[in-house]
DNA sequence: GCCGTTTTCGGCCCGACTGTTTTCAGTCG
C-alpha cells in the first residue's frame, strides 16, 4: 500500500510551497496527504479503478500526480522543488515557532539553511542584524530547538487518557471550575494524539491558569495568556488549556474538539449563511445567536448534532444536511466480550475473575478465549487441557446462573491458513477466534490467502485483531483488507475492533470499508486480566469513528440472537 | 489546488499570544 508515500510527498510539496510563500495550497496538499493517509483503501486500488477523485480534496491536478507517482515511482513537481530548496530549510521550518516566513527571512538575510546554523547564530546574536529579530526570538529558536531534540511520537490514546483525566481532576481541585472537557484528538478518539487539549469554563480564568502551569509535571511553560496557556509535560508532551465564559462553553468545546478540517467546513458553513463562527459563538452581525453548547452552534448553522468521533472531514456535515448521520454505537450497547484470557493461558487472572469482572460489567455472556497449543509463549492449551478448561466452565456456570460463559480459543493461523486445533477440538467450543500471531512478514498475496484458508474454517467464528500491528511498534501484516472485508460477507466470519489499547484494530477508518462492504464486525478486549475489559472504550471510539451503529455489532445482540448467530 | 444550500470563478476560518512593532506580522491552536 503506498499511501504513505503518496502522502509524504504531498506534504512535502507543501511545505516547499509554503517556503516559497505560495497561498492556499498548501492547505489543499495538506488536506489531500491526511485523507490519503487516515484512509483504509488502498489509493493505488481506488486509481486502477478511476476513483481517486472520490477522495476528499483530491480534483483534476492532484489525481494526476497520484497517477504520475503510482506509474512512474516519482512526481516532477516535488522533485524540482526538493532540488530548488534546501534540505535544511524544511527542517528549520519544523522548529516550534519558526514558520515558513522566518525561515525564508533567514535564509534570505542570512544564508543560514541547517538548523545548525541557526543555532550558531542564536547563540553568537548575528540573528540580530535582522530587522524584526530580537533576543527573545533567538532565544525562542534555541528553546524550539531543545524540543525538537526531546521530541516524543505521538502517544497512544488509551496511555493520554488517564493523563488527561488526571489534570483534570487536578485542575478542579485547585481553581473555581464551572465545567471542563478534554477536546482535540483525545476527545475525537484518534488512535494517536499529538497534545493533552482541555477545554474549561471559568469565572476567574487567571486562577486555573495559575493552576495549569503550576502543575508538578510541568517542565516547560511555553505560552500562558489570559484566556489560553500551553506547557510541556515531563514526559515530553504538550498540554493546552483554554478557558472561556459559561457562554461560550459549548462554541469553545467545538473549537478546541476540532477537526481543523470539521472547524474550518462549519465556520465556512456559518459565512454562507450570512454569520460568523468562532470560539465565542454563533453571531449574526454583532448579536450572539448561539455558544453555550454545541447542540445550539449546531442548531443555529442549520444541523443536527454531530458526535465528536465523526468530526473528522469525512463527509459527516454533508449526511448532517441531509438528515443521514448514522446513531452511533456507544458501550452501553455491548452485551459480552467475547475475547478474553485467563490463566489458563497468559492471563493474570482466574477464570473465574474474569467472569466475575465481565458480570460486573453488566454483560449478558462472555467468551474465554485462551491461547492455542502452539504460541507456547503465552502458555497455549494443549488439546487435554481443553477439555480441563471446559470442566471449569462448566462448574462456574453453575455458580453463576446470570451470566452465561461461552467456551472459546484464540487459535493461531498457521502456515498455509491452518488452525492450531484440529476440528474436532474447535468443534467441541462454542466459538472460534482466528489470530495470527507468526509469521508477519509474509508477502501480500500469501498473508492473504492464509487469513482467507482459515476464515473458510467453519468453525472459525471470529477474525481477531485483522492487521496485527501494535500501534508505534510493529507494522501492520501485508493483508488485502478490501479481500478479507469480502469474504467475511460470505462467510460470516467476524471482523475484530480489538479493543486493547495498542491494536485498535480494525481502527475506525477500517471499520467504516468493513461496514460498506457488508462484513460482520465485533468489538472486544482482548483482556489479559481483569482490568483490560474496561478497555472496551476505546474499541467503541474506533467503532464510532467508523461510523457503526449498534446492529452492525454481533455482540450488541441478546444472548439468544448471539446464540443464534453463533449456531447459524 | 479545491470546490459549490454563495459561486463553475472567486473565494479560501478566525482568534490568542508573542515579540518587536510605533501599528502589526508571524505562528499556532
Ligand atoms: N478553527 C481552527 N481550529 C483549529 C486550528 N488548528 C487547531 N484547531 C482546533 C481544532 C483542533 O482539534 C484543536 C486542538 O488542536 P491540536 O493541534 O491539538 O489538534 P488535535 O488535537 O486535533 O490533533 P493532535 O492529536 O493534537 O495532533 O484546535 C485552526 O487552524 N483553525
Ligand atoms: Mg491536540
Ligand atoms: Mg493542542
Ligand atoms: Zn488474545
Amino acid at each position: 500500500m503506498k499511501n504513505q508515500e503518496v502522502a509524504r510527498i504531498f506534504f512535502g510539496i507543501a511545505d516547499y510551497l509554503e517556503l516559497q510563500g505560495v497561498e492556499f495550497k498548501p492547505s489543499a496538499y495538506r488536506r489531500a496527504a491526511r485523507n490519503i493517509e487516515g484512509m483504509s483503501q488502498d489509493v493505488e486500488d481506488l486509481w486502477r479503478e478511476d476513483r481517486v477523485g472520490e477522495i476528499p480534496g483530491i480534483g483534476k491536478n492532484l489525481a494526476a500526480k497520484i497517477a504520475e507517482f503510482l506509474k512512474t515511482g516519482r512526481v516532477q513537481v516535488y522533485e524540482k522543488l526538493k532540488a530548488e530548496i534546501p534540505e535544511g530549510l524544511v527542517e528549520i521550518m519544523r522548529i516550534q515557532g519558526v514558520g515558513p516566513k522566518t525561515t525564508k527571512l533567514l535564509y534570505d538575510r542570512l544564508d543560514i539553511s541547517t538548523v545548525e546554523e541557526l543555532r550558531e547564530a542564536a547563540e553568537s546574536g548575528r540573528l540580530y542584524r535582522v530587522k524584526g529579530l530580537g533576543p527573545k526570538k533567538a532565544k525562542n529558536i534555541l528553546r524550539g530547538i531543545e524540543l525538537r531534540e526531546a521530541y516524543v511520537q505521538r502517544m497512544i490514546l488509551g496511555r493520554a487518557l488517564p493523563i488527561a483525566e488526571g489534570m483534570i481532576v487536578y485542575l478542579k481541585a485547585r481553581a473555581p471550575i464551572d465545567q471542563i472537557a478534554v477536546g482535540g484528538s483525545l476527545r475525537r478518539m484518534r488512535e494517536t494524539i499529538g497534545d493533552i487539549d482541555i477545554l474549561a469554563a471559568s469565572e476567574a480564568p487567571a486562577e486555573v491558569m495559575l493552576a495549569f502551569v503550576g502543575m508538578p509535571d510541568v517542565q516547560e511553560v511555553l505560552l500562558q495568556g489570559n484566556t489560553k496557556s500551553s506547557v510541556i509535560l515531563g514526559n515530553g508532551m504538550q498540554a493546552d488549556l483554554r478557558v472561556l465564559d459559561g457562554e461560550s462553553y459549548g462554541a469553545g468545546l467545538l473549537y478546541f474538539t476540532g477537526s481543523k478540517d470539521h472547524n474550518i467546513r462549519l465556520r465556512s458553513l456559518a459565512i454562507s449563511l450570512g454569520m460568523r463562527l468562532n470560539e465565542y459563538g454563533v453571531s449574526r452581525g454583532d448579536k450572539q445567536v448561539a455558544g453555550a453548547t454545541e447542540e445550539e452552534v449546531y442548531q443555529a448553522l442549520g444541523l443536527p448534532y454531530i458526535e465528536p468521533e465523526l468530526r473528522q472531514g469525512q463527509g459527516e456535515i454533508e449526511a448532517a444536511h441531509r438528515g443521514e448521520l448514522p446513531h452511533l454505537i456507544s458501550l452501553e450497547n455491548l452485551r459480552g466480550d467475547l475475547h478474553v484470557h485467563t490463566n489458563w493461558s497468559d492471563g493474570h487472572d482466574t477464570l473465574e475473575a474474569m467472569v466475575r469482572a465481565a458480570q460486573a460489567r453488566g454483560y449478558e455472556y462472555v467468551g474465554i478465549s485462551d491461547h492455542s497449543q502452539s504460541l507456547h509463549i503465552a502458555g497455549g492449551l494443549k488439546e487435554e487441557e481443553v477439555i480441563e478448561e471446559d470442566a471449569e466452565i462448566k462448574d462456574l456456570q453453575g455458580k453463576m446462573p446470570d451470566i452465561r460463559i461461552l467456551h472459546g480459543a484464540e487459535v493461531d493461523i498457521l502456515e498455509g491458513g491452518r488452525l492450531d486445533y484440529p476440528d474436532e477440538v474447535l468443534k467441541g467450543l462454542d466459538f472460534a477466534i482466528g489470530s495470527i500471531h507468526s509469521r508477519f512478514t509474509q508477502p501480500e498475496e500469501e498473508m492473504t490467502d492464509r487469513v482467507i484458508t482459515a476464515m473458510e474454517n467453519e468453525f472459525l467464528t471470529i477474525l481477531a485483531h485483522p492487521t496485527a500491528r501494535h500501534i508505534n511498534e510493529r507494522e501492520p501484516i501485508a493483508l488485502d483488507l478490501p479481500r478479507v472485508f469480502e469474504v467475511a460477507t460470505i462467510t460470516g466470519t467476524a471482523l475484530e475492533l480489538n479493543a486493547g489499547i495498542s491494536r485498535l484494530d480494525l481502527n475506525g477508518a477500517h471499520a467504516r470499508a468493513a461496514k460498506e462492504a457488508g462484513a460482520p464486525l465485533i468489538i472486544n478486549t482482548d483482556a489479559h486480566a481483569t482490568v483490560g475489559l474496561d478497555q472496551m472504550k476505546f474499541g467503541v471510539g474506533q467503532a464510532r469513528r467508523g461510523w457503526l451503529e449498534a446492529e452492525d455489532v454481533v455482540n450488541t445482540r441478546s444472548l439468544a440472537e448471539f446464540q443464534a448467530w453463533l449456531d447459524r
